[in-house]
DNA sequence: TCCAATAGTTCGGCCGTCGAAAGAATAACG
DNA sequence: CGTTATTCTTTCGACGGCCGAACTATTGGA
């Protein structure tokens, strides 16, 4: 008989750790949630194919236009980030990200991946690849019943 | 060679989504997250022992008390929170959950539940056994770095 | 050239949060 | 008992993030 109510609880208490240490280094850095989010946008847009730029941040965000330009003013007074018009469509603002914020994403990760490849020792691959499969299947749980909530009636 | 970068990436992904999740069903209910954790707070501490106190859900949601004063008020207005005074200690407030709460609790979680279930029914007891031990594991990495965190130097 | 569409920013207001101080009830001590 | 200290919670004034609406700048067509 499986215990499915021990992962659930399991996998609560694992995004409200997550969620303390976000929030506990957003205050030694002196950023706020969002900013902290933002710039894990920005940073993984350029992983990923063309720059970001400020209306797709406020999307990925859930922001408003006018709320993502306090966000963008805030990142860039802090240096964390660089507004530059792209020279094409001069409308068009095209978000970098210093080597500030790739320092701060650093200190960010590193102690995190740190602990987890430790704490992962004791694993073998094989248990990896179903771990993998599980945490991949729970997203998409997650994914698909916020879209059964988010238009029970109409796909917008 | 154990591919620990793309489980990494997998757990903030699911984190990300969690948080979306929360964060649509809150506008949904027309609450803030806020809200969400101190009703979650209120209701786990029901079912662990005694029941809470303004200042324990303070601490609990790293808020002041100000604020969790008006988080109270807030949820009192909405009808999922009810205030009774202590009759031994009058100081102490007692918070107790209405059975509106539990409903919302119930609707946040149900389609939730199903849907790790359906998605959980792939993996056998053994799976489920080493998936356990790799979140157990996971949120204790957490907890330990953030606690390296808060007190580089002196443990409080 | 004129007009609609697009991309961002600015402005005024709302509301959640904080720190400080007040309010209410209890405990300790003479 | 009464006075003072302590504990728990609420109120008050201020700050700051976020939103909607109006505004500026740029582009692409009729």
């Amino acid at each position: 008989m499986a215990d499915n109510s021990a992962l659930v609880r399991l996998l609560r208490q694992l995004t409200v750790e997550t969620d303390r240490f976000v929030e506990l280094f957003g205050e030694k850095q002196r950023m706020h949630r969002t900013d902290l989010n933002a710039l894990a946008v920005i940073m993984d847009a350029r992983w990923s194919g063309e720059p970001m730029s400020p209306s797709r941040l406020a999307e990925a965000l859930h922001l408003s236009a006018s709320a993502t330009t306090s966000v963008l003013d805030r990142l860039e007074a802090s240096g964390h980030v660089e507004r530059a018009r792209n020279p094409h469509d001069r409308r068009k603002v095209e978000l970098r990200t210093s080597d500030k914020a790739l320092e701060l994403g650093r200190g960010f990760f590193q102690p995190l991946d740190g602990a987890f490849t430790r704490a992962w020792e004791q694993f073998s691959d094989a248990d990896k690849e179903v771990i993998a499969r599980f945490l991949s299947a729970s997203i998409d749980a997650t994914v698909s019943v916020r879209a059964g909530l988010a238009s029970p009636a109409r796909p917008e």
